[in-house]
DNA sequence: GTGAATTATTTTATACTTAAAATATAATTC
DNA sequence: GAATTATATTTTAAGTATAAAATAATTCAC
């Protein structure tokens, strides 16, 4: 807290420097992470609809029992996708019942069962998944490999910076 | 599409270098930065609900509201969220509802009306919004000054990208 | 080993969100 | 100026999302 200026508010701009002022950096951070993040997520949506007629969220269900061939606990489900645990219960029940996953009930554990892809499920996200690489490749074209690195590299930062100074429950992660 | 390995799948990390290989870059980087936007936005959700009782779409409309004193269109509110129209209309009832905001029907445009904070919704977001810049000030503290500016640069480098290699329905912007 | 805490999941109530269709008004074209 | 086209918003139907309460099964402590 406190960049407040003593005197009148400066613009934003410096004519000095030809930089931008520090005001407010993180909030300004913040919102461009944001819009960038609903940006792709929008283009992302639209063309899992218009190639593929299914959602992101269910393209993001799959994704992740397609990383772990085990299955997935409805739990595990809920701390990778970082959405609540009762989210996940109606998202599976649809996914069912298009047959696109199965619910195996867990042996040592009456409580819980493990989701995986049934074939088709395999197959139709196997189906789905080299185009939707290739939107994200185009959507970050403008982008260099060195840019990529650097940005990766910064948000792993943030990621730690957020986990560590937002001292509350933390739900689990997605993979990166 | 085929990224498929002819023989034996290498690790993702190189021994010669010593860095990480640039394999499928694009989606790693977009996943890292989706997990860093859900994890900022369920701190910001959770902590607008425990310190204000209110919901983060609420607050951003608010927001949105502040920084156009004249009021915008459901249709300008739209495109700066980055949310379809009809979910504006919903939104705004609530909040007039409560108080906060109120329609004026527009002069010329029968069709259209500018939205706007009350007194009320100003002095709500105004109890708001320095606790809120906190909230993201703490969780960026891990970053220096010039990891910010170069993330913002960075970012800002991506949003383009997305922008031009995209081609399709653009809907407007946030505010950065 | 019984009761108290813990964990895994579902249910409930409500809010948010989208895409697409519908409505209503405004602008354009001929 | 009537017909077409475009724009602004709302409505609709379905899906996604949350938080909180409810169920059910497991584990821990005694």
């Amino acid at each position: 807290m406190s960049e407040q200026r003593q005197v009148a508010p400066l613009p934003a701009n410096d004519r000095e420097t030809g930089t931008t002022r520090d005001d407010k950096l993180e909030l300004r951070l913040w919102l461009r992470l944001l819009t960038c993040s609903n940006l792709i997520e929008g283009k992302v949506r639209g063309a899992l609809r218009t190639r593929f007629d299914t959602t992101l969220p269910r393209f993001d269900l799959l994704a992740q029992l397609d990383r772990s061939p085990d299955g997935l606990t409805m739990s595990e489900l809920s701390a990778r996708m970082m959405v609540s645990n009762g989210n996940i219960t109606g998202l599976t029940d649809r996914l069912v019942e298009e047959g696109l996953v199965k619910r195996t009930p867990s042996a040592r554990d009456r409580r819980s069962s493990q989701v995986s892809l049934t074939a088709a499920g395999k197959k139709a996200f196997d189906a789905m998944t080299p185009e939707h690489e290739l939107w994200i490749d185009e959507m970050m074209a403008g982008l260099s490999r060195q840019d990529m690195q650097q940005l990766l590299q910064l948000l792993g930062k943030l990621k730690q910076s957020v986990h560590r100074n937002a001292a509350d429950a933390d739900k689990g992660e997605n993979g990166e």
